[in-house]
DNA sequence: CTAATTATTGAACATTCGTTCAATAAAAGC
DNA sequence: GCTTTTATTGAACGAATGTTCAATAATTAG
């Protein structure tokens, strides 16, 4: 019925979470998302809206994959204490084998984009809440086996792992190094390793 | 011999920290900073060089500020682990009452600037190693006093608590809540209370 | 008071910004 | 093949960007 669309909409967002990622949002002008997707003006605006509409767009197609890495780290059949210690391994290998060392796109956005921007800050809430969801599904698990006797909520303690991890992001911006991130994942995960000795709190 | 500056660089500066503060360094005009200052564009130019060179300023002044306050809380005389958590319910306090939740001008810096800008990044790394450094002597105390026997070093302690406060810092932007941030602040510190028991790590 | 020096002003500059849209191209229905 | 429909192109738009600078104002030295 009518000319069909060239494009790949999945690949194109893909190159512009790539330039937004690395650049942030008011650095990246739409000349370098042109340049970056190999389409024009007119079929970016056709397809996403504005540059608002796409970086919205990379928000959600970013949140996306990580979701699917998250969930098949944390539902395994092995232990919930190994599920977590799993994420946070590979959080760190990943970290240090990121070379331009953008960090997590979310938290890079969360601190670009001020407050009083609902729209973006209620979507970032919502991914950072599911997130903080699945780990204290897991922290109720790990309580659930008797590994862990704490007075602690696992809400609490998944608060404290969100917190954990944003820690090691922004670390791993000043110092991309190991050992440093290793030992520092040590400490997040002794809180949820001793049987009793944490309730003195 | 010649006419007097009329303005007082260090408010102006102040203003300027608040306006890169609350937007960043992108997303800051110029407009916005004369309107912020009062100041003229010329003058504006004329006492920082250009819109980089305020933020450099604005970095510098910033980081000054927040020594001071850093220092007067690490620097008393009570016990090493009574002036961290100082530090902590402070960092708490502050990032409740802070209606902007605008968080930490360094950090959010940090995540803004690509990590190829070596001018500013090796700037904000001098910074947060000198926090650290604090950390690290404070550490040193505690450990020296006997209350805390562990195999770790200071070193790597103070890098936790650094990443503690980051951790804190991103947290209250998604979830301004003070038990929240309180019960984080719990478990930090719970790494630094137990005499034995942290070594099985 | 005059000359010299420097601060302040704000209009003007060349770019770059995000966005639009008429012109063109490519497909499908008849 | 012709019409209809939609995708693509890329030049063009007004607005905003960071920056400059000639004109003006304020001060001191002599």
């Amino acid at each position: 019925m009518a000319r069909p669309i060239e494009f790949d909409r999945e690949a194109v967002l893909q190159k512009a979470i790539g330039v937004f990622w690395q650049k942030g949002y008011s650095a990246t002008s739409i000349k370098n998302l042109v340049e970056a997707t190999g389409l024009q003006p007119g079929s970016l605006y056709a397809a996403f809206g504005d540059k608002r509409g796409l970086f919205l767009a990379a928000i959600d197609g970013y949140f996306e994959d990580m979701k699917h890495m998250i969930f098949s780290m944390l539902h395994t059949d092995q232990a919930a204490i190994v599920r977590i210690e799993t994420f946070f391994n590979r959080l760190v290998s990943d970290s240090v084998t990121d070379e331009h060392r953008k960090g997590c796109f979310l938290v890079n956005t969360l601190l670009e984009i001020p407050v009083d921007d609902q729209e973006i800050n209620s979507r970032l809430q919502a991914m950072f809440g599911l997130v903080e969801n699945e780990f204290r599904d897991v922290l109720k698990e790990h309580i659930a086996s008797g590994e862990f006797a704490s007075k602690q909520s696992p809400e609490a303690l998944a608060r404290f792992l969100i917190a954990g991890i944003y820690g090691l992001r922004v670390f791993n911006k000043t110092q991309p190094d190991i050992s440093a991130l290793k030992s520092i994942v040590d400490n997040l995960l002794f809180v949820l390793r001793k049987k009793s000795c944490n309730d003195g709190i």
